[in-house]
RNA sequence: GCCGGAGUGGCGGAAUUGGCAGACGCGCUGGAUUCAAAAUCCAGUGCCCGCAAGGGCGUGUGGGUUCGAGUCCCACCUCCGGUACCA
């Protein structure tokens, strides 16, 4: 009867554990105890239901935490949700039924099938990001943002109030000054492109966007500008880029978020585009390099600075600034043409249609500053406004796309550099006669004074040159963009923002910050959430009274676009340490005692965005003094995606998905979590296996039955097990089982600790008599993977409590390991014959008893011996001749 | 193109710093138990030759270093993920 039923012991134990409050995690750790604060990427709750992906990073910082409370640390492990999204408006807009409606359901399909799975969470820490409570917070950080500018000399963000106001722009009137500082904040406005779908009547976000046509009915989308809110993350780069030092992450998704930032240094060099070239020159070489570019030049920005004499034209994106200015009469109606045709291409379209290079000429020159010759300007796309400075010199000698460029419009191609040996000279002569582009670094060619220096040496004389007379300067840029933090959508943050009106109700340009006091601002009640058919976001179609409020006689309009969904993962680790303090976000006191996150487990989806805009936000919050520390997570692991069967993505349409559900049902939740961990290394892609879940369900049987009695009638211990104290091969046996499972989970190798579970239980399966010195150890190292069973396998051993927080079995050294090891003798490199030796044994020991070996010693006798290697407990190699 | 990761039995995977390749599991084969089956237990299982003893081959490919290479070096191939005119 007693056989192995999880479907009964498992809901039972999670009862328990949810009665008892089993892993409330203290407010903080004790005086002089560790803390180990574990996290999980909190999941998006889709009506779906749980994925077979997610329990797969959460059983892995289950076992860390169970593990850590058993070696007696304190352990912070929380869950939430990550609530806001898409699915839920979508749904609202179709039924009529509020988000939240629809957003709550989906949390408590979540919550039972996490509870189901036997994860050690402190439920009482659960968020949502929807949570009035909660995004009262993410307001109030969004209102630090505002309030914070970027000071550039110091690299930190400071109150907007310790922001002077220099005397040149406090000259300009009180307004401007006021609009000189609102520009400064790293939360301001500007104007962005959005995709709006005049049919469905509604803004699209760029997922929803497929060749220019909306996703659902394929209506026509055009760009038009939108005014937004843009976070100032550029402002971060550097930091971002460089405090990745610092993180215990792996080398690839450091890359990934450095190729993302993209720190590039160059040199930015002006162009004169005036009629006086020399007396300009001798200007600038009192005056300096201006920190804004005057009218007169054209200023760009290149990594290459040791190629400017092979300059032959420059390009500016169509939209930049100059294009009306530099273009002849001449040349308008075309450059005008070309202009709008740019624009209203989406970024997509622009880099798609990358292959063929497009542009036109202005009509304009600018003079080379190194040696005064005319460049001709031209407009084309492959240059981007948002890069750099919107402008470029091309060196279609040694640049692919200006290369390309210069073949399609017959434009000069001027070698400057000398190719190296590496080059055949056959290829070298091409290159310099400008038939084919070369990208590497070289000796400068043609250059003037500069001939003969090598690229790197170049770079840094030219740059300094350069500086000397005014010209140009070294510069840093980056990929990075800022964020643009609006969305035009119901079910989002309110953005705590204010905008002023004048008495005919029109936007006077100023806003205000609501007031702390008067957070949170929640989302209005509105009749239904259709669309109002106006690019503008849902929000206008609140009530009055929400939308216009009065203060101080003033009257203002709400912001109406709300935030990204991005904005409430940002902090969500913050608040777990804290979640009902309605004093502030998090506790000064709290937050130092349990920051860092010690290890945080999710998806590589996230790996560039979602860490990033965090690692953003809690940097300003640092610089604010909100937080302690300069980076959240100080250990990251992404997990491996898991296939279906037919080792192909999990997909609704290849019928391939596994529910979590079903497998519970059939095997268990022990089962569930014991098998993803066994599939194979955490980090790795992997195919789902049924018969792999049936295997680790037979071993959870195995171990069973060699506690339990199953012939029994009632749940009663197996009769073989005794109190004697184990045999010699018994201890060994499981001291190395112990020595092991410790080391394997410390290295997050779970796989191959289950394997060394296996190997202890099928050593005691064969044992006529099992001490319960071995098996109650066994138990405890089960209890991380497997909980339910070894709750109950524990309280048939005869305790009463919990083994939550029974102390982690320890290993002596000496009994981890056999007490002779069989060693190979190879005679030149082959293995020969085994020798057993005793664990331990030095060289001279290890030798001889290779020597006394019959077959050994018949084949090298009479031989003459070359070499010996001897590694003790590993081989012995005879390598003789003759 | 660039960046990152990975290629090991029929399958998932293991192998510390260069030291017995294939732990553990699945599958397969045989056996015990059973009237029979399920369940359970035991044994075997990289490939090739051989009745066997034994021998040969073997970690994507080709080279190299070494007494010894899955592991280190060089050149390449394939697959997966990310990214893409970033000057």
């Amino acid at each position: 009867m007693p056989r192995y039923n999880p479907a009964v012991i498992e809901p039972k134990w999670q009862a328990f554990w949810d009665q008892n409050k089993t892993f409330a995690a203290p407010t903080k750790p004790a005086e002089g105890q560790a803390k180990f604060y574990a996290l999980d990427m909190f999941p998006y709750p889709s009506g779906n239901g749980l994925h077979v992906g997610h329990p797969e990073g959460y059983t892995a910082t289950d076992i860390m935490c169970r593990a850590a409370r058993m070696q007696g640390k304190a352990v912070m492990h929380p869950m939430g949700f990550d609530s806001f999204g898409l699915p839920a408006e979508e749904h609202a807009i179709k039924t009529g039924e509020h988000p939240r409606v629809q957003t709550e359901q989906n949390i408590d399909t979540f919550r039972r099938q996490l509870k189901m799975l036997g994860f050690s969470y402190d439920w009482d820490r659960e968020i949502a990001t929807t949570d009035v409570e909660y995004f009262r917070w993410t307001q109030w950080i969004f209102l630090q943002l505002y309030d914070t500018w970027f000071d550039e000399r110091e690299q930190r963000g400071r109150s907007i109030g310790e922001l002077e106001v220099p005397e040149h722009v406090a000259e300009m009137g009180d307004d401007f000054a006021r609009t000189w500082v609102d520009e400064q904040r790293l939360a301001f406005q500007s104007e962005a492109p959005v995709n709006w779908c005049p049919a469905l009547g509604t803004v699209l976000a760029n997922e929803e966007v497929i060749d220019g046509k909306s996703e659902r009915g394929g209506h026509p989308v055009v760009r038009m500008p939108l005014r937004q809110w843009m976070l100032r993350i550029t402002a971060y780069a550097e930091r971002l880029e460089k405090d990745l030092e610092l993180l215990d992450w792996s080398e690839g998704i450091k890359a990934l978020q450095r190729n993302w930032i993209g720190k590039s240094t160059g040199a930015e060099v002006d162009f004169f585009i005036g009629d006086d070239f020399e007396a300009w020159k001798t200007s600038r070489a009192k005056s300096g390099y201006p920190k804004k570019a005057g009218a007169d030049v054209l200023r760009i920005y290149t990594t290459r600075p040791d190629t400017l004499y092979g300059a032959t034209y420059m390009v500016i994106a169509p939209e930049h600034p100059y294009v009306e200015r530099l273009t002849t009469s001449e040349n308008a109606e075309e450059v005008g043409k070309y202009c709008e045709a740019a624009a209203m291409k989406s970024d997509l379209d622009r880099t798609e249609l990358a292959k063929d290079k497009t542009g036109v000429f202005t009509g304009s020159y600018a003079v080379n500053p190194v040696n005064g010759e005319q460049v001709p300007i031209w407009v084309a796309d492959y240059v981007l406004i948002s890069y750099g400075t919107g402008a470029i010199m091309a060196v279609p000698a040694h640049d692919e796309r200006d290369f390309e460029f210069a073949e399609k419009f017959d434009i000069p191609i001027q070698a400057v550099i000398q190719p190296g040996k590496h080059i055949a000279d056959e290829d070298a002569k091409k290159i310099l006669a400008g038939k084919v582009v070369y990208t590497e670094p070289g000796v400068a060619i043609n250059s003037g004074e500069y001939d003969g220096l090598k690229t790197d040496g170049f770079k840094k004389k030219i740059a300094a040159d350069l500086s000397a007379g005014g010209l140009g300067r070294e510069a840093v840029n980056y990929k990075l963009r800022d964020w643009l933090f609006s969305r035009q959508r119901f079910w989002g943050e309110p953005f705590p923002i204010l905008h002023e009106l004048d008495e005919d109700g029109n936007k006077t340009g100023h806003v205000i910050a609501v007031d702390e006091s008067d957070l949170p601002v929640d989302l209005p009640h509105l009749e239904d959430f259709k669309p109002h058919g106006r690019p503008e976001p849902p929000l206008d179609k609140a009530p009055e009274e929400w939308l216009y409020p009065v203060i101080d006689g003033v009257k203002y309009k709400r912001e109406t676009n709300t935030m990204p969904q991005w904005a409430g993962s940002c902090w969500y680790y913050l608040r777990f340490l804290d979640p009902k303090n309605g004093e502030a976000a998090v506790d000064p006191e709290i937050e130092k005692a349990w920051m860092p996150v010690d290890l945080y487990v999710g998806g590589a989806e996230h790996a560039v965005l979602h860490l990033l805009y965090a690692r953003f936000w809690h940097k300003v919050l640092y610089d604010r003094g909100v937080v302690s520390m300069p980076e959240p997570f100080q250990k990251l692991v992404n997990q491996g995606m898991i296939l279906g069967e037919n080792n192909e993505k999990m997909s609704k349409s290849r019928g391939n998905v596994i529910n979590p559900d079903d497998v519970v049902k059939e095997y268990g939740a022990d089962s569930l979590r014991l098998y993803e961990m066994f599939m194979g290394p955490l980090e790795a892609t992997k195919p789902w296996n049924m018969q792999g879940v049936s295997g680790v369900y037979n071993f959870l049987g195995r171990a069973w039955r060699l506690v339990v009695d199953e012939r029994a009638d009632k749940l009663a211990l197996a009769g073989n097990i005794t109190d004697a104290e184990p045999t010699d091969a018994q201890a060994r046996t499981l001291h190395k089982t112990i020595k092991a499972v410790t080391e394997d989970i410390a290295g997050l190798s779970f796989n191959t600790a289950i394997a060394r579970m296996m190997e202890f239980v099928n050593f005691f399966t064969k044992q006529k008599e099992v001490p319960r010195a071995c098996v109650e150890p066994f138990v405890l190292l089960l209890s991380p993977f497997a909980p339910h069973i070894a709750e109950e396998l524990w309280h048939v051993l005869g305790h009463r409590d919990t083994l939550a927080y029974e102390a982690w079995p320890a290993f002596e050294a000496s009994l981890a390991q056999d007490e002779s090891v069989e060693i190979p003798v190879q005679v030149n490199g082959k293995v020969k014959a085994k020798v057993s030796v005793p664990a331990g044994a030095d060289k001279d020991a290890t030798e001889s008893a290779a020597r006394s070996d019959a077959k050994v010693a018949e084949l090298i006798g009479g031989k003459d011996l070359v070499k010996l290697i001897v590694v003790p407990g590993k081989l012995v190699n005879f390598v003789v001749k003759g």
